[in-house]
DNA sequence: TCTGGGGTCCTAGGACCC
DNA sequence: TCTGGGGTCCTAGGACCC
């Protein structure tokens, strides 16, 4: 006889418009208005002598920003996360564009985290602006405990979150998305059927573009056409693993715990250029960037006490295509000059052998196999000879 | 006028060992 | 000489998420 799992409380809160909503507390004369975070090297607005700023448009700028958030007066015009800025002024050439300033994000999520941590303090944390809470064990309804944690979160912030609540984080994690901004959705098992089926299968945490392509041309779009989806068809297409998720996914089933702490895996540092570098004639640029990206890779593990085996490089050349290099050593690394050694050695010649990777656009550097840096004796720098290297 | 930066997890093949 | 499985580690790429 199957033992029943005790049925769980799990909520998904979600702060709206994270990064534009804490740029509009510095500067709430754009409330209500278009406003576009996003761009890496714009200058923040100036302040004129009479107190007023004075606030870039996103038609002026010119670059390889992508926005980073939007408020929801931009995203009625056309202009989401993830867009080009360049290409989002072509739907909104009048919207304010503000620099994202992550300092100013991570103090506002370390303060909500710690609101909700006061009445809820099993906290799973899935990025800067959002978290899984497991409300399983509290005694309050759940209504009235919701309504605690948004006061709090708002006490803390001054913003406004969205929240699910539902017997599971999948669910609970669709549930926050049903009623934004500020708003709160209870999904019972029940409600599946009724809620979730009709929903797009892009809807689920975890199926992207690519999956949600391939399941609509097996004439799959609603969730609950995937639930009518047999295991077998779904493997055929998916494979064993992922072809059995989807289908739990698809029927609201998920039993993932609510993880309070992972150790990281891996920490990297990468950066797209102003302008494609080229591989001969940019040489010693590519090489300064290199031991740039290097030396703030070292000062993250050396912030957070952690030294790796795995040092791996990225480049993303001209044409848009990825290659990645790694390379593991015996001994874990954490200086800058040890992670450029290891980075200079991943990087071959023949990486470059072809004309459409000649110019590279992005290059990054990688350190996994992490381990505490108490229990690294001495980072030697590997002493393995190098030929000639193309930067 | 395309397409940031920081992550996680999975797959698949080859090396190597028992 | 030919022929096994099973297991782990490493590497490259890809999907996905915030």
């Amino acid at each position: 006889m199957p033992v029943a799992r005790p049925s769980r409380r799990i909520a998904h809160l979600d702060m709206d418009a994270f990064f534009a909503s804490v740029e509009l507390l510095s500067y709430p004369e754009l409330r209500g208005l278009p406003v576009v975070v996003g761009g890496a090297r714009i200058a923040p607005p100036k302040k004129l002598p009479d107190g007023r700023h004075e606030f870039a448009r996103l038609k002026s700028y010119s670059g390889r920003g992508v926005v980073t958030t939007s408020t929801y007066e931009a995203r009625a015009l056309g202009v989401f996360s993830g867009m080009g800025l360049m290409r989002s002024a072509q739907f909104a050439p009048e919207a304010f564009l503000l620099p994202a300033c992550f300092d100013a994000y991570r103090d506002t999520s370390r303060r909500f985290k710690a609101a909700v941590a006061q009445i809820a303090p099993t906290i799973e944390d899935r990025g800067i602006d959002e978290i899984y809470i497991d409300l399983t064990e509290l005694a309050d309804a759940t209504l009235p405990l919701v309504r605690r944690l948004k006061a709090a979160v708002f006490a803390a912030t001054g913003l406004t979150c969205s929240v699910g609540v539902a017997p599971n984080k999948l669910l609970a994690k669709i549930g926050s998305d049903l009623q934004k901004p500020d708003g709160v959705t209870v999904l019972l098992p029940e409600d599946v059927a009724s809620r979730i089926w009709p929903l797009h299968v892009k809807k689920i945490n975890g199926i992207g573009a690519k999956t949600a392509a391939h399941l609509e041309k097996l004439g799959i779009h609603a969730i609950g056409e995937l639930a009518q989806t047999s295991v077998d068809m779904l493997t055929q297409h998916f494979g064993p693993r992922i072809g059995a998720w989807l289908s739990r996914a698809a029927n609201g089933v998920d039993d993932s715990p609510v993880v309070t702490w992972r150790a990281p895996k891996s920490l990297s540092r990468e950066t797209t250029f102003e302008r494609d570098l080229h591989v001969r004639h940019d040489r010693a640029e590519l090489s300064r960037q290199l031991a740039a990206l290097c030396a703030r890779l070292a000062e993250d593990l050396n912030k957070k006490g952690y030294a790796g085996h795995t040092i791996g490089v990225k480049l993303r050349f001209a044409d848009f295509h990825l290659v990645t290099r790694e390379i593991t050593w015996p001994q874990a690394m954490f200086a800058a000059e040890s992670l450029l050694h290891a980075a200079r050695h991943c990087l071959k010649r023949d990486l470059f052998s072809t004309t459409n990777r000649q110019r590279i656009r992005l290059l990054g550097v990688r350190c996994g196999a992490l381990t505490d840096r108490e229990q690294t004796a001495v980072d030697s720098a590997p002493k393995s000879r190098q030929g000639e290297l193309p930067f």
